[in-house]
DNA sequence: CATAACCGGGG
DNA sequence: GTGTACGGTTATG
């Protein structure tokens, strides 16, 4: 039906024009591209023409256009919009152009207007089913077949990162004091204001500005930049009357563009807004770590400093600052804060390197520009593109969305096989699963009659394993490795959302197809399935099984190499597209319920996993009490679990532990006006805590660390610095019964399935009441106890 | 007490 | 002239 040069510019696009940084389109179709030579590096800037677009499903509204409105092929002198009808039995079948959008725009929309008898103000409003109108750059590149950064590595990019530091969060009371930038050489400099008030802050804007249009970045990169500096410098810029000029075209002054994860628009509540500059890229670190924690899974939080950490970006030396008492350090210490200042620029742009290469990757292949891929999700804002491109290529009409014919949609297994300890644990899983078994299967949308769903998730996946091969050929931590991994991440991503697409609800997606979905779904279930009676076959004990992944424990004879075998051989048994992969291997695991447990590594490392074990309110002593236990009960020491609960109930009644570590971190939502209003009726401790501790002010989002005293009331813990310090001594008055029943009934009761009843009553007597008749604590062994069914 | 709505971050 | 999911928390009936 098609052959492989065809998949090629459905996944590649057809126009190899190189080194693509940036474009902008206008209505008149005129494009600016700005262009890089690979070789160079040299910022070449073009302007091209390109003839508007719409998809549209009649004619009719085109009508009245008279001879201004000419088939393709048949030109008439005058005519000022021309349209193509689509081959294929999609509903979305006329391609109508012009020589300017506004055009076309205004004379659908008058004739829409004429047909419907009622006002029609833009295409939107015609429905998803009666037009496809994108962004004009994307008109311009599906049109075209061009993509971003052909031929171009992702350090030929000039980028450059700004961070603002200011007063506090809001730009209605707040003011920018300080903005650090580095360059796209390296160079970090730190603009401050001269002085307090207006004068000062708006001179320090206009530095910023001249500083951007100095360095001339293709690319302007900081974490929460569209969240938080772009807005705020925007506000700030605006009511200072300076011309924020950070583009690289047209007048001064940020446009708008709608996205989902934007801020709210100033001038109504629904709709969400993103800032663009013609001539750059805006890019927020924030939507890299998001999408990269999508499938790991493993960050803390999405906090610059917290990743930059987590990912070894850090340095030693780090200067931190709470976000509260940044200005009132630059008082005392300006130093301090200009380091931290440097090292936040620093941060994001090793932040962005590291994790940015997927939207670059992306940017490869779908008609989009880089900072939307950034932020877009992976199925209507990569695979509907590409999806639209390629039919548009074939000359092949679009289908319309398709209403739900109530068709439920159908999940993934879950088995619970056993809860408790069990030890030598083997977690064996299939790799991309879905995709997998759209492959195998050949399940794609029924409306996708070119098939060109199935053929980019075989394309990809063929790319993916050339992209992993030659990763793993290039030497470790090169930009050419980094590249490799860059794309494979990227394509991992599109792939493991073709399923996504498949069953989003609601129309969503144009070629959505819940019966597909649920044939995908349905062979899942049976793999899996059929996976875990293969390996009960073979010996293994089953622990738990979601979706595409098997924990089981093996017998105590069994090596490393026969844990291996057993997962190759029921690979074996599985289609040849489905692969089945050993994940790893535990020294010990507590099953506790559906998707939570805790698994102990042969390092030693305990990985906790489930909201059963990782809370964020949770009370520090309480969290540390749950890893020493856990250690100890996967390591087989019981008398050490009763001496880990001994040692905490011991420093809870000494008093030994600092308050903050058992005060639990609550954020606070209500205003103070708000909170008296309804106190009367409810008291809650949070609020309690504040007006308690004397804290008569405080703004919504606040966080506050809040315990129970000995008497029963509520109040603040006092704040640490970072050596763990408190400034005013620490008053240590806590409710120890209080605590000592939370530290039972909610903590000590997480290890619950890893003992008979009576053991357990054993392992945390209270220690004033232990019982002469218990078993020696010696003789306890954690149990695993099979749960008939496994559902 | 259940379900809906909201949040994640930035100074 | 758009559109993740997910897991956790808080507001609301």
């Amino acid at each position: 039906m098609h052959n492989e040069r065809t998949e090629d510019e459905w996944l590649w696009g057809w126009d190899p024009t190189p080194g693509i940084v940036t474009l902008w389109a206008e209505d008149d179709g005129r494009v600016t591209v700005w262009r890089r030579d690979p070789r160079t590096g040299e910022l070449l800037r073009e302007t091209e023409r390109f003839r508007p677009w719409v998809v549209l499903d009649r004619l009719d509204d085109l009508l009245h256009l008279g001879d201004a409105l000419c088939c393709e092929g048949e030109p008439i002198a005058n005519a000022r919009v021309v349209y193509r009808e689509l081959d294929g039995p999609g509903a979305l079948r006329y391609l109508v152009t012009a020589d300017n959008y506004k055009t076309l725009n205004t004379a659908i929309l008058r004739g829409a207007t004429e047909r419907l008898g009622r006002p029609v103000a833009t295409l939107r409003e015609l429905g998803p089913d009666a037009a496809i109108a994108l962004p004009l750059d994307e008109q311009y590149l599906v049109a075209t077949g061009r993509n971003y950064f052909r031929d171009l590595t992702f350090d030929q990019l000039r980028r450059l990162q700004f961070d603002l530091e200011t007063t506090g969060l809001s730009p209605e009371r707040d003011r920018i004091f300080m903005v650090s930038v580095r360059d796209p050489s390296g160079t970090v400099e730190i603009l401050e204001a001269q002085g307090r008030g207006d004068a000062p802050e708006a001179e320090l804007i206009r530095r910023l500005v001249a500083k951007i249009r100095e360095a001339d970045p293709d690319v302007i990169e900081n974490h929460n930049l569209h969240g938080f500096d772009l807005p705020f410098l925007h506000r700030r810029a605006r009511s200072l009357g300076v011309p924020l000029a950070l583009g690289r075209i047209g007048p001064p002054g940020l446009r708008r563009r709608a996205a989902r994860r934007g801020m709210v628009a100033e001038d109504d509540t629904e709709r969400r807004v993103r800032f663009v500059a013609p001539g750059r890229e805006l890019i927020d670190t924030i939507d890299a770590v998001r999408r990269y924690d999508y499938t790991v899974r493993a960050l803390p939080s999405y906090g610059l400093k917290a990743v930059a950490r987590y990912l070894g970006l850090a340095g030693p030396e780090r200067e931190l600052i709470r976000g509260d008492l940044i200005y009132t350090t630059y008082h005392t210490d300006p130093d301090r804060v200009r380091r931290y200042a440097a090292a936040d620029v620093e941060e994001v742009a090793a932040l962005s390197r590291t994790l940015g290469g997927p939207a670059f990757a992306l940017s490869r292949m779908v008609p989009r520009r880089y900072e939307r891929l950034a932020d877009a999700g992976p199925a209507t804002g990569m695979i509907d593109p590409l999806l639209v491109r390629a039919y548009l290529h074939a000359g092949n009409a679009l289908p319309a969305h398709q209403a739900s014919d109530g068709t439920p949609h159908s999940g993934a297994a879950l088995h619970l096989f056993a809860t408790g300890v069990a030890h030598r644990v083997v977690k064996a899983d299939v790799a991309s699963l879905y995709p997998s078994l759209m492959r195998t299967y050949r399940i794609g949308p029924a409306r996708d009659h070119l098939g060109v769903l199935l053929a980019l998730v075989d394309r990809l996946v063929e790319q993916r394993l050339t992209a992993k091969a030659a990763g793993r050929a290039a030497p470790s931590g090169s930009a050419e490795r980094h590249a490799h991994e860059a794309m494979s991440a990227a394509i991992k991503l599109v792939v493991n959302s073709a399923y996504g697409y498949l069953a989003a609800g609601g129309g969503l997606t144009r070629f959505a197809d819940v019966h597909a979905a649920n044939e995908v779904t349905r062979r899942g279930r049976e793999t899996l399935d059929f996976m875990c009676r293969s390996l009960a076959e073979r010996g293994v004990t089953l622990l738990e099984a979601d979706t595409d992944g098997v924990y089981f424990a093996v017998p105590p004879v069994w090596t490393e190499a026969d844990e291996r075998r057993v997962v190759a051989d029921v690979a074996s048994l599985l289609p040849p597209l489905v692969q089945l992969e050993f994940e790893g291997r535990y020294a010990a695991m507590l099953s506790h319920e559906p998707k939570n447990y805790a698994l102990l590594g042969y390092d030693g490392t305990l990985l906790l996993r489930g909201v059963a074990f990782r809370s964020s309110r949770a009370e520090p002593y309480g969290e540390t009490f749950l890893r020493h236990a856990l250690e100890h009960l996967l390591a087989g020491d019981v008398p050490g679990v009763r001496a880990v609960y001994l040692d905490t109930i011991d420093a809870l009644r000494r008093r030994e532990l600092p308050t903050i570590k058992i005060a639990s971190r609550v954020r606070l939502t209500k205003t103070p006006e708000r909170y008296r209003a309804t106190r009367e009726n409810r008291r809650e401790l949070p609020y309690e805590a504040m007006l308690g501790s004397g804290r008569e002010h405080w703004h919504v989002g606040d966080k506050v660390r809040v315990y129970r005293t000995r008497t029963g009331q509520a109040a603040v813990a006092p704040e640490v610095d970072e050596e763990g310090a408190t400034a005013l001594g620490d008053p240590r008055d806590y409710d120890v019964p209080h605590y000592e029943r939370l530290l039972r009934d909610n903590f000590a009761v997480r290890l619950q399935r890893a003992f008979t009843p009576g053991d357990y009553a054993t392992v945390f007597a209270d220690p004033d009441q232990a019982s002469l008749f218990a078993p020696p604590l010696e003789t306890i062994r954690p149990v695993l106890t099979p749960r008939g069914g496994g559902d």
